[in-house]
DNA sequence: AATGAAATCTGTTCGTG
DNA sequence: CACGAACAGATTTCATT
């Protein structure tokens, strides 16, 4: 978890790395080093420190809700008083339903996801939801993907300058 | 992948296990019956099964966005004919950025969630979107939570009537 | 369907170059 | 960082209940 030492700029090899594992976060460090051309000590290596330094979080099965008897999915908005912010109540089990709480700049205080079992089972989780704040509430249709992984940033200098830029 | 002969719904042990291997997904067999009280063989056996029934989608390394070097997330709703629709688009190495894409219910046409390195990274990947159709764009401030452990849905019959019910 | 023990196989780790 | 060997551990199979 600490970031001891020096925090050095993830280079090719760990890309390879958290993206073989972002496939399959079972691979063995032998699997692994074939895929990266490194030997098995190399990669273990590699990886303890990703651990380390928190890249890499944790490892988990991807469940899928509707199999898992959750198929249903929504994105509520809500509005609410900082201080009875919602945020506060679902680390608990109140809301259990909740997989997701980001905070949001713009008018609304905050994303949420949610994964209910059945059109009432949303029903009464907004009702419970709604009496923090103003609500609005997105019913998810389908999926094409969820939980892609994630790649290096672009390294292109181009980015900075995409905006015309000011000037006086 | 197969929901090959009876698809039994799951049981407590089941889900025990699904709750087990969302927390870490590398546990062994060993460890896993430690925590479900089952030998290996039997947690072997189980695990085989809510993989070729799809429960268990794979496993991954969940990766810290900020310390990998994409500290911005964003959420995306676009609006856009259904023909020309970014859906389509986002299977590709076009968007590497839209980690996740869903189709909507409603007025706008599907939820996008997006990683990117900077500002002017989104700025330019918004452009990009944009291009494709009405847009609607929330910067998070910062995330609560995200890919917490789904949990079995209530078995509560209450959930059902939690409506007033319509009659005639 | 689960247990317990045994056998095989594989991964991990350590020392060396 | 790669190589090679020794150790440890996991997975699998089988017979039994």
């Amino acid at each position: 978890m600490k970031t001891c030492g020096v925090n050095r700029p993830l280079d090719q090899t760990d890309w390879r790395i958290i993206a073989a594992l972002q496939e399959d976060g079972r691979l063995s460090f032998n699997q692994l080093g074939r895929r990266v051309n490194l030997s098995a000590p190399a990669v273990a290596e590699r990886v303890r420190r990703l651990e380390e330094s928190g890249v890499i979080a944790g490892y988990q099965a991807r469940i899928d809700p509707v199999r898992a008897g959750l198929p249903l999915t929504a994105f509520v908005q809500l509005r609410c008083a900082l201080t009875k912010c919602l945020l506060k109540t679902t680390n608990s089990d109140e809301f259990p339903e909740v997989v997701e709480v980001h905070k949001l700049s713009g008018n609304w205080c905050s994303m949420l996801k949610v994964r209910v079992a059945s059109m009432p089972h949303l029903e009464g989780l907004l009702e419970r939801i709604g009496t923090h704040g103003e609500m609005n509430s997105h019913v998810v249709l389908s999926t094409q993907y969820e939980g892609r992984a994630v790649e290096p940033p672009p390294t292109d200098p181009q980015l900075a300058s995409r905006s015309e830029g000011w000037r006086r």
